[in-house]
DNA sequence: AGTAAAACTTGATCTGTATCAGAAAGTGAT
DNA sequence: ATCACTTTCTGATACAGATCAAGTTTTACT
C-alpha cells in the first residue's frame, strides 16, 4: 500500500547515519575521528520530515536540543511586542537551529519549515556529555557558536549600514555561498522563502524587495523566474555589497 | 617615587584574584566551586589599565583570548569596505569580549577603550582545557555564547524594525538594565560612549540620536547633562520600546 | 480542472530620517 | 587662560524607502 511504502521511506532515513551523510563535512561530525562519530551518531534522533509550514519548535518552548537541516529549510523568528514577525536567519542543510536556547533553557524563537525539511534532532544534555569525551567535538561547538556569533554581527552591519540595494545584494550572494559550499550551483538556485519573507529579515518593505530584484534583472545582474533565480554578474554584484572583506566570510547573513 | 608608586598599584590590580572580585557572580566563575574558581584565577592575566581609545586587539589580530571586563567600556567595531566604522557592540564590567574570534582563529572585530578600561586575558586554549576538567565552567560557557546569540538577535529585529525612538528607548534601558544588574543605579549613569557612536552602533545619523534624547528630555522622559543621563519616566519609557517581552530578557542589545 | 487565497509587481504619494550647514558648548594641549 | 579641535545641538532641505492602491500571477485546495 502507499501508506506503507511511504512509511519504509521514512525509516530510511530516519535509520541513516552520520558516517553515510552526505553533509557530515560541513555538520558537527567535522574532524572526528570514526569511532567518535558512531558515538555521536548514536544520541541523534532523526526526525520524519516537517510540512512546508509546521513548527520545529516555538519560542517559549523549553529547550532541549539543538537540530541539524538535512534537507529543505528553515526560518526562526521572533514575535515582537506588538504582535509582528520579525525574521531573525534562514537555516540551510548542515545548518544547526537552536544554539540560542542554551542560555535561558527556552527557546527565545520559533522555527518554522519554508518546504518539506528533515532535521537531525540532538539533544543538547546528551552533546555536551558527550563534548566532554571527545575534544575536537567540544571544539567544533565552540566554533560553530563562535561562528554564528560573527555571522549575526555582520547581519547587524547589514542592517545599520545598507541600503536596499546592498542588502539584497548581499542576501542573494549570501545563499550563493552557502549553496556553493553544499557543492550546489553558486549561480542558480531557488529562494524558498517569500519576497515578503525576505524583506521581513532584511528590514524592507515586500514592495521594495520587488522592486530592487526587478532592477537587478532589467541591468542584467541577475536573471529572475518567481523564486528561480540565476546570478549573472557576479563581478557587478560583489561591488555592490563591498566585495571580499564581507561576503567571502559569512555563512549566513 | 611616583614612577613606583603607580607601577605598585597595577602590581595590586594585577595580583587580586576571582575569590575577590565582585564581579565573580557575573562573570565566569558563577556556580563554581573555590578549588575549581581557583584553578581559573590561575590561567588569568590581569592586565594593565587600557587608556581611552587604546586598543584591545585590531580585526585581523590572531585570536588567543577572550577578556572580562574589571572596570571601564570598550567597543567593538568592524571597519567596512569603504573604510567606515560599524560598531557592533559595548562591554561593561563582567562581560566577554573576543568571543566571534574562536571561530576562525582571527578577532573578526577591533576592541577599543572607551575610557580607562582594565580587562582579564584568559587564554582560550586553557579556558577549554580547563572546561573539560569542570562540566558547570564549559556549561557556563555555552549559556554566554549562547546569550550572546540571543541578545545579537534582538539587536537584529531592533535594527531592522524600529524606529529611532525606539531605538534610543531600547539602548537607553538596555544600559539601565546591565548597570542595575551590577549594583550600580539603574536610572542615573554616565554614558561612556559619543553620540555619534550611539548613532553608528543603533544605524541613526548623530543628529537624529542628538534629537531624540532632546525630545526625550522635553517630554520628562529622562534628564540629560551631557553625557550624565537619568531615567526619569521608566513606565513610558518601556512602553515606547515594547516592554516586558523586550528589554527583560537583553543583556546587551 | 477550477476557484479562492496568497504572493508578487508596478505606480503614485507620503514621511522619517539623512544630509547639509552653522552655532554653541566641551575638551585637551600649550 | 587661550587656541584649536571635537562633540553636541538646532534648523532647513532632500530623498530613500514606506505606505497606499490596483492589477497580475502563482499557489494551494477541493
Amino acid at each position: 500500500m502507499a501508506m506503507t511504502h511511504t512509511q519504509s521511506r521514512f525509516n530510511s532515513t530516519l535509520t541513516s547515519q552520520c558516517q553515510n551523510c552526505s553533509l557530515s563535512a560541513l555538520c558537527l561530525p567535522i574532524a572526528l575521528a570514526d569511532e567518535d562519530i558512531n558515538k555521536l551518531d548514536q544520541i541523534i534522533e532523526r526526525k520524519k520530515p516537517l510540512k512546508k509550514g509546521e513548527f520545529l519548535f516555538r519560542q517559549g518552548d523549553t529547550f532541549d536540543s539543538v537540530y541539524a537541516v538535512r534537507s529543505g529549510t528553515l526560518k526562526t523568528f521572533n514575535i515582537t511586542s506588538f504582535g509582528e514577525e520579525q525574521i531573525t536567519g534562514f537555516y540551510c542543510p548542515s545548518e544547526l537551529v537552536g544554539l540560542s536556547g542554551i542560555d535561558s533553557n527556552v527557546y527565545p524563537v520559533s522555527a518554522k519549515a519554508l518546504e518539506t525539511t528533515t532535521v537531525c534532532e540532538i539533544p543538547f544534555s546528551h552533546l555536551e556529555e558527550l563534548s566532554t569525551q571527545i575534544p575536537s567535538l567540544r571544539h567544533q561547538l565552540f566554533k560553530v557558536m563562535s561562528r554564528k556569533i560573527s555571522d549575526d554581527q555582520q547581519m547587524m552591519v547589514l542592517l545599520g549600514k545598507k541600503n536596499a540595494d546592498e542588502k539584497v545584494a548581499s542576501f542573494l550572494l549570501n545563499l550563493s555561498n552557502r549553496f556553493k559550499k553544499r557543492g550546489y550551483s553558486a549561480s542558480s538556485f531557488r529562494l524558498s522563502m517569500s519576497r515578503g519573507e525576505i524583506g521581513n529579515y532584511l528590514g524592507l518593505a515586500v514592495e521594495t524587495v520587488s522592486r530592487v530584484i526587478t532592477r537587478f534583472q532589467k541591468s542584467e545582474l541577475v536573471h529572475v523566474d518567481g523564486k528561480e533565480i540565476e546570478i549573472v554578474d557576479f563581478p557587478e554584484m560583489q561591488k555592490l555589497v563591498g566585495v571580499a572583506s564581507d561576503c567571502g566570510k559569512i555563512t549566513q547573513i
